[in-house]
RNA sequence: AGAGGGAUAGUUCAAUGGUAGAACAGCGGCCUUUGGAGCCGUCAGUCCUGGUUCGAGCCCAGGUCCCUCUGCCA
């Protein structure tokens, strides 16, 4: 089955999102007249792995920064390093930028501009501002100094201008080996941003490039490619994470000297979420040592991965505008998220019952063979969201952790002698607990009150507890995926530094039933579908489904009362 | 140690020289045919030391702590 996007936010996002210092920024910016009262920015990932939660923030930023203004967005893909990039990365980057709900302007790739970065590069080497170095990588590391010395000039540093350019030409043409030769700005050594010690421009790859095949075996570095393609899409404001603060310099730089068109660096703090890597690196082992099933294993905190786990674009969309943006790093909580990820849901997710871990009830005063359809809400948030019919009989399934032999202090549901309701269906009393040869309690028998029809009581008497259930006769067998937080800290720097992150994977973060019974008005549900098992959580249909087995992954719990009291009661 | 940034409730953000607020989390209560949802209440903070000012989270000086940078990655 595929996945089924009909759920996915249209157009029009959410609007801006609330005040940040880039606003302000703006406003200074639309008072002075800088931009003309422009606003046109873009969203340049790398397709060198999937979008993760941190990007669906800077997206959202973006694209909300542009709507906020009546400006426009890019989509630009920074694809100068075809040995790390590849068409699958293109296409779920697109597919999830659509599906949190969000148009760009233009469809665009660094590598459209490859010629027109080449030109500029010949420019720059006429003006005498770039250089052919042919030092090993090892010596110009060795060459660059350190934090606190200042680096030396490589001798090819001052070739004469025509030297450069021969040798540029030919490092183009395909003369030179990868590694043989560089091309570098020519800048200053001394320069205590390291940035600024003559950065390399050009490196030489004989690799296949996605998009431009095998037309070039030189590459522009990041510093060289992004500034100056925000200049020809005529990028205004120019959005980046903290890290690329030292560049700016560097990307003011070579605006400059090309005498072109100079957008606005601003930086903003990475979003990070507890429990949540978000360095692609490790995503990638994540997924190449198979702890994960793929990108968009729901463990993961990928865009594709919060969608197959059910997540709404909007609760992502909530969450990254409740975080907000700021300049200051830090991690928000993930219970911030699931907190939106429920909100969204509970107005939208139709209510199923579903048994997780059955035991068996047997009304023992129940007529055999008698089958009654009750109507329950499909939705109480939501009262035009009508009914459904629940069927009901004499034997049924009920949650095990909802029956306790010897029921603790404030333990509301079902225990021997005790009166619960089952929704929407009637009130039942324990009479009789069944066990097996080694003590295993394997059935319960309970009478019902035929009075109670409907689950009230015409005597007006209450009970503590309301069970949901399942109708063995009818019930559908799915498998349903329990998940937990990939992570056993919350912070990566919760984390022991000698100790690799593999040692910090929960191993239990995936739980799978095989059997859970849900009463049959689940039959039919398409990949995607969103349902909430009441008393349970949020759960959707994943596309491992087949037209045989359903099969559902858990999107997240509803909040739990009683566990937390357990965990206070030690 | 050099350069660049950052420090406000437990967490993420507001407060733009004039009463330090919100959300999430926590705690307590109300309500409930989901121990859900909702509603109400509550706990809790300006990194430190000086200075300017009628008044400082905000401006100034000094300090402390944290983050980023020594890829032919982005």
């Amino acid at each position: 089955m595929a996945i089924d996007e009909t759920n996915a936010a249209g157009a029009g996002a959410a609007a801006g999102g609330k005040r940040n210092f880039i606003h302000d920024i703006i406003d200074e910016h639309n008072r002075t007249g800088r931009f003309g009262g422009r606003v046109h920015t873009r969203f340049p990932p790398e397709p060198n792995g999937y979008l993760h939660v941190g990007h669906a923030a800077s997206i959202c930023l973006n694209f909300g920064i542009a709507e906020t203004y009546g400006g426009k967005t890019n989509l630009r893909f920074d694809d100068t390093n075809p040995t790390k990039e590849d068409q699958e990365y293109i296409d779920a980057i697109i597919r999830d930028i659509h599906w949190l709900g969000f148009e760009w302007a233009n469809l665009l790739y660094a590598s459209d501009y490859f010629e027109q970065l080449y030109q500029w590069a010949e420019t720059l080497i006429q003006n005498g501002k770039a250089y052919v170095d042919q030092l090993s990588a090892d010596e110009i590391r060795e060459h660059r100094g350190t934090l606190t010395e200042p680096g030396r000039n490589s001798p090819h540093r001052d070739r004469p201008t025509a030297e450069s350019l021969d040798r540029f030409r030919r490092m183009r043409a395909g003369e030179f080996k990868n590694g043989e030769m560089v091309l570098r700005a020519k800048i200053d050594m001394s320069s205590p941003n390291i940035n600024l010690r003559d950065p390399v421009l050009y490196r030489i790859l004989h690799a296949h490039h996605p998009r431009t095949g095998d037309a070039w075996c030189i590459y522009p570095m990041y510093d060289w490619a992004h500034g100056q393609s925000d200049s020809i899409e005529g990028i205004t404001h120019s959005i980046c994470t903290l890290e690329f603060e030292d560049h700016r310099p560097l990307y003011d730089w070579f605006v400059e000297q090309l005498g072109i068109y100079h957008p606005q660096q601003i930086e903003f703090a990475r979003v990070n979420v507890t429990t949540m890597i978000t360095s692609k690196r490790k995503l990638l082992r994540l997924v190449k040592d198979g702890v994960v099933r793929g990108w968009d294993d729901p463990r993961m905190p990928t865009i594709s991965a919060m969608r197959r786990r059910g997540y709404t674009p909007k609760a992502i969309r909530d969450f990254v505008e409740m975080v907000g943006v700021s300049r200051s790093g830090g991690i928000a909580d993930i219970q911030m998220l699931e907190y939106c990820v429920r909100q969204d849901l509970n107005k939208i997710a139709p209510r199923t019952m579903a048994v997780l871990h059955p035991i068996k009830v047997v009304l023992t005063n129940y007529p055999e063979g008698q089958v009654e359809w009750f109507d329950s809400p499909v939705n109480p948030e939501d009262p035009t969201a009508g009914t459904r019919q629940v069927p009901f009989s004499k034997e049924l399934y009920i949650e095990a952790e909802d029956f306790m032999e010897t029921p603790p202090p404030k333990f509301y549901r079902l225990s021997p002698g005790k009166e619960v309701r089952l929704r929407s269906a009637y009130f039942v009393t324990c009479s009789e607990v069944i066990k097996d040869a080694d003590g295993r309690i394997v059935e319960l028998r309970c009478t019902y009150d035929p009075a109670t029809r409907g689950g009230d009581a015409p005597d007006g008497r209450k009970v503590k507890a309301t069970l949901h259930w399942v109708s063995a006769a009818h019930a559908v067998t799915a498998e349903v995926r329990l998940y937990d937080y990939l992570l056993t800290v919350p912070k990566s720097g919760d984390m022991d530094e000698d100790k690799d992150f593999m040692e910090y994977v929960n191993p239990n973060s995936l739980e799978i039933i095989d059997h859970a019974y849900i009463e049959p008005s689940i039959t039919g549900a398409p990949v995607g579908k969103q349902v909430q098992f009441e008393r349970v959580g949020y759960f959707t249909v994943d596309p491992d489904s087949t037209a045989e087995k359903l099969v559902f992954n858990r999107t997240v719990t509803l909040k739990d009362e009683w566990t937390k009291l357990q965990k206070q009661g030690g």
